[in-house]
DNA sequence: TGCTAATTAGCAATTGATGCAGATAAGGTT
DNA sequence: AACCTTATCTGCATCAATTGCTAATTAGCA
């Protein structure tokens, strides 16, 4: 995802507005990698700007996402969650904590039993413990 | 997934009750590959028994499920999917019919950034256009 | 045949997300 | 700087998928 400051002009320039609540959003989302829920943006936006709804989170998440500068996985916890990473790759969730992290897969997998199937898009989810979540089971 | 009559055994001695609306549901997820949602499966089921109830079929996947006899997939579609194939693969969804389709993966990709993280398990969702859809594409 | 615990059906409740409408405000225009 | 048009905001209603709850029923062992 670009920049603030990028953002604001591009939404100028396709005819949406920048609001006080777009740009605090843009602000949180920009070099965020805790790939955040649509509620856990407004619970960090209310602290800002108290009494911003919900509503125009999941509005302002639903433009960026359809300018192609989020993308939105889901990864089994429930709620889609939103990443300002557009950049190719996939993601490991820690059984333990729940925290998503970025991988980035060097080589495409071979593929078996996809003929007459073309594909555009994929996305790898891996589970497992992340680092912390590991050492606090083996102190146990 | 194993035979309705495997199940049956495996219900019974699990302290689990064999009930006609369980051993249905296990006719229709037997060799099912058709990732149905509990919804359909209890359309399917609903033309067979009248007045089975949504809740059973749920139960029952959940039941199944936690024995291991099939696997809960999500790929995006708003609601989940039961697979009886409880085989190492992944899936393809097709964005034109949205019907899904399994997939084995020959060789594991190379992982970059996924120091201090123990997979445990991995599930990739390809998505684009299956055969009949592209064609009908094509046609148009 | 009886007993008892598991199961079913039906409905309420919950959660994540979207639809809707009146009040408000961004930002180009004069 | 005031104005006007149109997008946006908020708050609430709605929706869909799933789970919780409970009285009535039934499987299956004794």
């Amino acid at each position: 995802m670009r920049s603030p400051e990028e953002l604001t002009i591009a939404f100028r320039r396709a005819g949406l507005k920048v609001t006080p609540q777009r740009q605090l959003l843009f602000r949180l989302l920009h070099d965020n990698s805790s790939h955040p829920t649509a509620d856990s943006l407004h619970s960090a936006a209310t602290t800002v700007m108290p009494g911003i709804s919900l509503r125009t989170v999941y509005q302002t998440l639903t433009d960026l996402a359809e300018m192609g500068e989020l993308q939105s996985i889901e990864v089994g916890s429930g709620s889609l969650r939103f990443d300002p990473n557009v950049s190719d790759h996939h993601h490991a969730v820690c059984d333990g904590c729940g925290d998503v992290h970025d991988v980035y897969v060097a080589k495409a997998p071979v593929l078996r039993g996809l003929d007459d199937f073309s594909v555009s898009d994929a996305h790898i989810v891996y589970r497992g413990q992340c680092g912390a979540c590991s050492a606090l089971v083996a102190t146990k």
